[in-house]
DNA sequence: ATATGGTTTTGGACTCGGTCTAATGGAGGT
DNA sequence: ACCTCCATTAGACCGAGTCCAAAACCATAT
């Protein structure tokens, strides 16, 4: 059973089929799946579940704090379910991989102050890129 | 007088109108532009020249090493001529602001064989995220 | 100077990821 | 049952970027 759709349950968000198995598709360890992704498994639970509601229930997630985006590449963002214990990524730079870091030390403590422009800095995000096992083998 | 300019030339890269004007476009400090912004600075000193040629030339530029792709947010790519001095970078979370900051410390060695999951990991990439001190004052 | 052929430029069509809208459907509260 | 919201839907629309075939351009050989 889904750790997020006991949450959300637990929060009071009205549950219906379409979020469901939307909840349903993101549960899990190390997943990073696009919209389009998401969409596809969520329509082999549900046939008639529409692009639309599947961005809007991101959408939701994601103001809820209960889903993160990712934006590992450039091209669509990625639906993230683990929101609860900080991590950073590691991405095969040949197939799109992505799995869940959590380095030691702590890069902002790294960012001297005059190198901060004035900022008020709050946030800082790390991506580790590579060649992931399966990658290499098949080189 | 560009130093991008400069580069380009003393490696035999056939200079033409177009392609001038592109690169007299990126040089300087922080900057990273997208795609449109260099186009519509480029069509201020060049007229005519088209949108697909400004891609076309940035794709190039990239392939040579001579500027680097950034992909803070999740619109459009950016275009760094600052791809000799290794940085990262500091964004305003607000108006999109970029700043290249080199922090101290060395994030690659802060992760763990036991987070690596068997990659080759080969690069590592740190975006700091805040408020620029020219939105906190519009706060 | 002219011809030749490869390279560069160009506009427009096209793709992809994503947003918006207006109409429809359905769950709860009375 | 009825009404009121909220959720769902299809499809139009959008911005960023790619692709293509035609035209313009440039370097060199003659
Ligand atoms: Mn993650
Ligand atoms: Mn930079
Ligand atoms: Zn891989
Ligand atoms: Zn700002």
């Amino acid at each position: 059973m889904s750790d997020l759709l006991e949450r959300l349950r637990g929060r009071g968000w009205r549950m219906t089929a379409q979020r469901r198995v939307v909840a349903e598709v993101l549960d899990g360890e190390h997943v990073h799946l696009t919209a389009d992704e998401v969409h596809a498994r969520a329509v082999a639970k549900l046939p008639e579940i529409s692009r639309a509601t599947v961005y809007n229930t991101l959408g939701e997630l994601v103001s809820l704090g209960e889903v993160l985006e990712v934006a590992t590449d450039k091209r669509a963002k990625r639906y993230d379910p683990n929101a609860h214990r900080p991590h950073h990524h590691l991405v095969c730079a040949r197939c799109g991989e992505i799995k869940d870091v959590h380095p030691s030390g702590n890069p902002m403590a790294d960012l001297p102050d005059s190198e901060r422009f004035g900022f008020k800095v709050s946030d800082v995000e790390v991506t580790y890129r590579g060649i992931c096992p399966n990658c290499a083998a098949t080189a």
